[in-house]
DNA sequence: CTAGGGATATTT
DNA sequence: AAATATCCCTAG
């Protein structure tokens, strides 16, 4: 349930521009941990306030907090500070005292205070805790501005400097960096393997004990998508500016040279154990945006669900997804008593239970919430598909985690992967104890 | 969740 | 055929 959580999260925080949602309230609202996951998580939702004020066109202290809080999130996350970020901070630092400075005389107004306020107490403490943020820059500023209480002369230059500018193309420069470092969304990511799986699968299309009939919603989601797009297109009347907007990639909008870039590189890492996917590299691509598709528009249903003011009117789709709750059908998925490999947990099945221990409801058709689609879209978690995992041979550099893990860990491989969510993004827990077992061998 | 046994694919 | 690496299943 986390997961979802954190997915739908990450696509409310990464799909801008939607006013209804405040990413640092979802997020507290959430209260997710501290684990590499929710990290970037936070930090989207701290780029994405940064960039809500930036096109408020406000500048001020709540920026010098985003940009604290940013840094600290990078720390646990052990990303570098970039020089970006102490130029961003410096000149907004510099912009906030800036605008104090109205009156002619540095003693007039508030801007001694401002000095002491953001100065004083607030860059004090960030020297006082070694921030990465405290730079040369903005030891010079400081001097610079205590000066000016005395110096008219600097007093006035500054004064008259356009700070404001600079600032904001350093907060920008900075949120570029950030957006190209924080990649493709775990969704595109997903997407990514998903659509590799279903190509290996297509490939070995023997079919082989493709027997069980539960229809998995999201296959037939992508089915209708890939046909039909046109109709689809039809029922999405004032939602579709967004759609328009987000069609482009699941990411930030603005950022799709940088996604780009990272996306190849993940590909090119994939490429050195997966071999044989190569030679589709390039419809790849096109594949992929499918997939993620598919996947955002089954969040922007989930999303509507929540939220009827943004519900359509898509009853021929939801005629088709949910027949099943209302006429309850006679269970075809006949067990197969073979071995203990029955967990298949159809919505059939429990009607079945439920007609046959619930007499008291006869006749009536008991009303249901839409059963929950099948959501099997974790690839490392267990599939209940025919089809392995390809293998992966693993990489020097997950083996060196590995080791790492184990000595701060213990054999909890849970933690170590938690700890490494980066590096493990593809390997589960088993994944690290088989290796570890191998290790010691 | 972890440990351990086993399946599968590849290499020796 | 044996050894090895990875992935999968399941008991506790």
């Amino acid at each position: 349930m986390e997961i979802i959580d954190k997915w739908v999260a990450e696509f409310l925080i990464r799909c801008q521009h939607n006013p209804r949602v405040s990413p640092t309230n979802l997020l507290s609202a959430l209260r997710f941990g501290d684990s590499g996951d929710c990290l970037k998580l936070k930090v989207s939702s701290v780029l994405l306030d940064l960039s809500d004020s930036l096109t408020r066109g406000s500048v001020d202290e709540g920026t010098l907090d985003l940009l604290e809080i940013l840094e600290k999130l990078l720390l646990q996350q052990r990303s570098v500070i970039t020089e970006s970020h102490k130029s961003a901070y410096c000149w907004t630092a510099a912009e906030c005292t800036l605008r104090f400075m109205w009156p002619l005389d540095p003693l007039d107004g508030l801007f001694t205070d401002a000095l002491e306020r953001i100065w004083t107490k607030r860059i004090g403490f960030l020297k006082e805790n070694g921030s990465g943020l405290v730079s040369d820059e903005l030891l010079k500023w400081e001097t610079d501005l205590k000066k000016a209480v005395e110096d008219p002369e600097m007093y006035q230059r500054i004064r008259e400097s356009n700070i404001r500018y600079t600032a904001i193309s350093f907060l920008n420069q900075l949120l570029k960096e950030q957006r190209g470092l924080l990649g493709s969304s775990s969704l595109e990511s997903v997407a990514q393997r998903r659509f590799r799986k279903r190509k290996a699968e297509n490939n070995v299309e023997g079919d082989g004990v493709r027997g069980n009939e539960v229809p998995n919603a999201v296959d037939e989601s992508t089915r209708r998508l890939a046909s039909d797009n046109t109709e689809r297109g039809t029922c999405e009347g004032d939602n579709e500016n967004r759609n328009n907007r987000d069609v482009d990639g699941v990411g930030c909008p603005e950022n799709d040279g940088i996604d780009k870039v990272n996306e190849q590189l993940a590909a090119e890492e994939e490429g050195t154990m997966g071999s044989q996917e190569q030679e589709h590299e390039s419809s790849l691509d096109k594949g992929d945006k499918m997939a993620a598709r598919e996947l955002k528009d089954y969040l922007l249903e989930i999303q509507r669900q929540i939220d009827p003011s943004t519900r359509q009117v898509q009853e021929p789709n939801n005629a088709f997804d949910h027949s099943v709750n209302v006429t309850p059908q006679p269970s075809k998925v006949n067990r197969t008593g073979t071995s203990g490999q029955d967990h298949i947990e159809t919505p059939d099945n429990a009607s079945e239970k439920g007609s046959s221990s619930q007499g008291t409801w006869s006749g009536r058709v008991r009303p249901r919430l839409s059963s929950p689609v099948p959501l099997n879209v974790s690839p490392l978690k267990k599939t209940n598909s025919p089809v392995r995992r390809p293998k992966k041979f693993w990489t020097p550099e997950e083996v060196e985690a590995l080791r790492a893990g184990v000595k701060e860990y213990g054999k909890s491989w849970k933690d170590i992967k938690n700890a490494n969510p980066a590096v493990f993004a593809e390997r589960t827990e088993v994944d690290l104890k088989d290796k570890w077992r191998n290790l010691v061998r």
